[in-house]
DNA sequence: AATTATAATGAAAGTGCTTTCATATATTCC
DNA sequence: GGAATATATGAAAGCACTTTCATTATAATT
């Protein structure tokens, strides 16, 4: 027969003969318990059907134990190398991780006014999706801890990323290797986002260009779609024009990646014939032996954890804003 | 002015000028409240912006389930593409996706006695990592519904994927192809794993390459750790040997992309003189046109999360063993 | 006017769980 | 062999609320 009042933790204890304390242990660190009592425990537990009541235990700890994390859609490896440090980060701290992923800016609106802002989470990260003054004000008004990575907003904490110098690295860079007839190529996706990072590097990396009094003409600016296909096939356009580019700079690695298999497929030397420089530093760009420029993934995700956390630990901080240094990695494509 | 601690029900009587009782009546059964006060209260909870706790929750939790995702942490890019594909899947319904990442099987065996009945899940995926005996009897007795992607259990629904069949169809592919010197290189990791994927298709091969009548000598099996650049090192030893095999069965795609690597230091021609052939086909095979044994990574987990709504909802249907097929899909490698 | 019923309130004792701290026992080191 | 260190456990003090119960002020009844 079933028992007629859900058990308790007390009821746990006095069945396995210890203290609740051993109990709360046992389902909250296992390994701090020892071998034999840790059975005794499961037993007693698995004997009353036994299930912690989740109200009393959030009173207990102070907050939910859960952090969420408003992603984009998994598409681009950058987001995904970005939350292995964030997933790593909190799984140090004994953080459960809440993950939302969004694949466009109405969606993220949804979310961020039906995510139950107070109460459910303990604290928020917005990977690379941009958040409006309302929004904004809206996650401080519930005094929900956020942190925003790569789109910052002056209400909030965010680890950001120098875009715009990225750019202007790439063009330096790319001059001094003696090049003069240099493309750009980015991506098109999400053209709902004002201020996309990739509208940054270029930004940066045509002032790097004039401050030398070098043109980037139109013809020399290419989007591509995220995707391999697609990007080669821009990539092969470039690449084919009467007068082509010997350097490209290119807004991701991951397009970087599809604009080298372009040229191994037109039979174009790189970097004898043409130098190619990415942006990320993704783990594949260690394999393609790709020069580019990096941007500490991992960190950053880290790094706002740390930067959440903190808040959450005294939410009077004021916001802080940090901003990762870019390093240009020097491989085999430039 | 905005909050910065959630109040609590203190701060509204001491803003109110009455003790918590009152405000928990209040709260709970206002017209057990004097009109004066109860005026007091609101203006103060207003003020405040206070929301209890409990029903905070209570109100969040209404309609949104949540499933939980338990992975081994994102080293592979195999994970991340199981997990893209269960995210998706999930974002269409109204779940939340809560992710543990693990790195041991200790780990594991710790989360397991404890998400069950700490998680508030409403159901579990345990992506690419093995579950015992015992794990899996919690999880039925506990009624809550799993499902395994890659290590199958009897007693829990699996999406499985038959990697001895796919050591086979590698070794029948390089076969055909007319290779007889043949080796295998896979990774180390998770030595405490039983029936790793790794092995399995090791096993296949030489099954497949045995049934041809062609040994696998011992000097041509080769473990590395899962990095690009351990990889590369044992991929260039062996290339490097007396008598070079002319073919390479490489256990997962991120490793062989390290074999490549190798040979393209060794000066060695793929295909010409050394063939490739990997498995997973990840996203980035296709950029390096390489040759492998492509499993359904996105379909995997899209298909596990539609066994386990299905589960969900119906807790009453048996488990069910899906086996997703393989194929081999012919690029430059091989 | 004295008594009693009624309404409004707060002190304090739960509620089921976590966590800090102190204690007891076992292990390692020189 | 004793000190130093690590491991395993429980007592007790929270946590954010709810509830009980005793207290007071107020209204109603004789």
């Amino acid at each position: 027969m079933p028992p007629n009042k859900p058990p308790t933790i007390y009821d746990v204890a006095r069945h396995a003969g210890v203290s609740i304390t051993t109990v709360s242990r046992m389902i909250n660190t296992p390994d701090k318990v020892n071998g034999d009592t840790r059975v005794r425990i499961l037993a007693a537990i698995d004997a009353l059907g036994f299930v912690p009541k989740a109200e009393a235990r959030a009173r207990a700890m102070r907050g939910t134990g859960r952090i969420g994390v408003i992603s984009p859609f998994f598409t681009a490896p950058s987001f995904v190398q970005r939350l292995r440090g964030i997933a790593e980060a909190l799984s140090a701290k004994k953080f459960e991780l809440v993950i939302y992923t969004v694949d466009s800016a109405e969606r993220l609106k949804n979310l961020l006014s039906s995510v139950p802002l107070t109460g459910n989470l303990d604290g928020l990260i917005i990977l690379s999706l941009p958040v409006d003054d309302a929004d904004a004000r809206r996650l401080v008004d519930h005094g929900l801890p956020t942190v925003l990575v790569e789109f910052p907003h002056p209400n909030l904490s965010s680890v950001e990323i120098d875009d715009v110098m990225g750019g202007r690295m790439a063009a330096q860079y790319l001059l001094k290797k003696g090049h003069r007839c240099i493309a750009f190529l980015g991506d098109t996706d999400l053209p709902e986002y004002s201020l996309h990072p990739v509208s940054q590097r270029l930004v940066g990396f045509r002032q790097g260009l004039q401050e030398a009094g070098i043109e980037l003409p139109d013809a020399f600016v290419r989007l591509a779609p995220y995707s391999q296909e697609q990007t080669r096939k821009v990539a092969a356009e470039l690449l084919s024009m009467p007068q082509p580019p010997t350097a490209i700079f290119v807004a991701t690695d991951f397009q970087a990646l599809s604009v080298l298999k372009a040229a191994r497929q037109l039979k174009i030397q790189v970097p004898e014939q043409l130098a190619v420089v990415g942006f990320d530093d993704l783990d594949l760009a260690e394999y393609a032996d790709l020069t580019t420029i990096h941007q500490h993934l991992d960190e950053s995700g880290r790094l706002a954890v740390e930067i959440l956390l903190a808040q959450i630990e005294s939410p009077s901080r004021p916001t802080r804003h940090v901003k990762l240094p870019l390093t240009l990695i020097e491989r085999q494509t430039a």
